[in-house]
DNA sequence: CGAAAAATCTGTAACGATACAGTTGATCAT
DNA sequence: ATGATCAACTGTATCGTTACAGATTTTTCG
């Protein structure tokens, strides 16, 4: 037995370094965190085995991991992050990379609401990582992806073409993405149908006798403008009713650039007498241009919005409502990027969230 | 010159050892991303020296240091944050505590923004750390100090005698809180002037003539219940006006309660001509009360709101809004902590924000 | 019974960074 | 000269974990 005092104690038991604050035995908590050298210590083994141990490697006696899990459960062991990481590479950590400024009006809160609860039950943590819409979208991506700073990562503001998905796909990184691409390309995604919302908007106001439509729509380079263009053309089609142009803004510009544009509209020769608003915010610059030209929202216009959450129903009942839930999309999100993390092949990880009128 | 290879090339070119499991190569370790070591081969110096000389070590020749710092951008050298911290403790982390059931309308996008662009400018990382209000709010405070995963906290919805205060400052850990606490112990936090906004509000309503008011509370458990209770009370007391009771709900309570018990009140016999709302989402149910009892804001009855985005004054412009800027507690909170962990003085960290009226 | 094969367990060497204790020369006072 | 001092740099150990290549039994079986 020449083991050079391999035993030589615990990770330091009492650690003496506390930072002054004067005086009495103020139970200064040091760090007693226990390590696997801890638990080998009291088990008697060897730091090797109750890794491998807590980790039911085959090769330990049934006997042996029960008493570590005792043991580890009873010093309430949980291993360490940076150890684990900087050996294995693994930093249990999931990127949602956001742009900072994502809609105004609570796109942001049930996303990672969403995300929380689906990562709460795993070793995962969710780390934001922003980027200002000023600067390159992919910069934050190529950072998690040059860093390793994460095992996953969700974005959103999907593109057709889009560049991140490109990187990370070549790069062969997990990730999930709010919002479909079309670069014949297999990746996880969650997307709202934005095409059957625009369709059933269309449906609703045909059916309340309206027939010169307007979309106030997502910008052009993301992805479901494209969706939601489609299915509003496609609805007018089918249901042989007229278009008013309104292309001067989109959803992502500001309430008052909205608002103005939409007035103008209203006060010029050809009026809609329904409009579909992508947006709950743009809705209410809308709602506001209406009732500046003296119209009345449900007699003389309708207005069919997305919203994300229903205080527009309690505020404007009369507007037409359809709800899209984006805490619904966090938990798919998360569990697309685990489930991709874990191996499982991109075509699986899709799904796409269907029609939940709120009112008819 | 013994030195054993120490030369012996540069951290793996091209790791060839992904630890992955017999099936598909996910997450491709490929990464050639230079450590120190790699430094230290390309400019012939020690590991040691340039780890000294990226930290400007004053026992590091000046021309030493040029050249590392030099050959260090150039190969865009980052420093490995699990090498950092399993060295140092240094995680490099934010954690922000956060509550699943936050209020809906938008409290944790702003904040989560605010947050984000202090910190974009800094090592750090924001990792949400969320809790369900079912389990216990200390649980996730306990986990970051226990597990030492993060270097500084952020926390919310403080209370008078806040135990999540008294943890950290028992065991000297840097935090912020968003609200105040009253418990005679000096911590950072950034807290919105309540009782100033209530008083305000009290005046714009009796400045309106209104005798008899009424305030939607925060729940009596938060700090900010007292402070806003005070205003409140304080501005009664001196403009000499009349008070109705409304306790049965708080702004924690759903819209669908709010606007029940508060319609109950204004059928009931002693009905408020003015109300203090102190959460923009109450005061939506608040109105639908309103209005279902056929009165009309502006002219039966009053309503000042605080509102953390202003949509409340495009959608019902009659109601008198006062604006929580969250972005900027965000802002202030970020720093706060920073300093902190900089080692700042509690004393120094402390703010409020005053009143931003966006009208009146 | 002896050897091969399991079944268990273990030490060593990394991962990348830093604290610390040296090691070089060169410079300086005596 | 001689040792002391200083500037500039470097090796070693270590943080906690895991891959890997042994060890040590014990079992199996020809």
């Amino acid at each position: 037995m020449d083991e050079t005092t391999k035993t030589d104690g615990l990770p330091q038991t009492a650690a003496q370094a506390g930072p002054q604050t004067g005086g009495a035995q103020l139970h200064l908590p040091g760090n007693d965190r226990p390590t696997l050298k801890t638990i080998a210590f009291m088990t008697g083994l060897g730091i090797t085995t109750v890794s491998r141990a807590l980790k039911d490697a085959p090769d330990i006696g049934a006997e042996t991991k029960e008493r570590v899990r005792l043991v580890a459960r009873q010093v309430g062991y949980q291993p360490n992050r940076a150890g684990v990481r900087l050996r294995t590479g693994k930093t249990n950590v999931i990127s949602l990379v956001l742009s900072l400024e994502e809609e105004i009006m609570g796109l942001t809160s049930p996303i990672v609401v969403g995300i929380s609860e689906v990562l709460a039950a795993t070793p995962y943590h969710l780390v934001v990582t922003p980027y200002s819409p000023s600067r390159d979208a992919l910069a934050p991506v190529r950072y998690v992806l040059d860093t390793g700073a994460a095992d996953g990562v969700i974005i959103s503001r999907t593109e057709p073409k889009d560049a991140r998905v490109a990187l990370m796909l070549e790069r062969n990184f997990p990730f999930a993405t709010h919002g479909r691409t079309d670069m014949g390309l297999a990746h996880p995604y969650h997307d709202y149908d934005n095409e059957g919302f625009a369709y059933a908007a269309v449906r609703a106001l045909v059916e309340r006798g309206r027939r010169r439509l307007t979309l106030l729509q997502p910008p052009p380079h993301l992805t479901f403008h494209r969706h939601m263009r489609n299915g509003f053309d496609r609805a007018v089609r089918d249901f042989g009713v007229e278009t008013i142009p309104f292309d001067t803004v989109d959803i992502d510009h500001s309430l008052i650039d909205i608002r103005t544009a939409f007035e103008r509209l209203l006060r010029g020769g050809a009026v809609p007498d329904g409009i579909v608003s992508g947006s709950g915010a743009g809705t209410i610059a809308l709602i506001a241009a209406i009732e500046a030209t003296g119209r009345k929202i449900g007699a003389d216009i309708d207005v069919v919005s997305k919203v994300p959450s229903d205080f527009l129903g309690w505020l404007r009942p009369e507007v037409i409502t359809m709800k899209e839930d984006i805490r619904h999309a966090g938990h798919e999100l998360a569990k697309a990027v685990l489930a991709r993390i874990a191996g499982r092949p991109p075509e699986e990880l899709q799904s796409l969230s269907g029609l939940d009128r709120s009112k008819i």
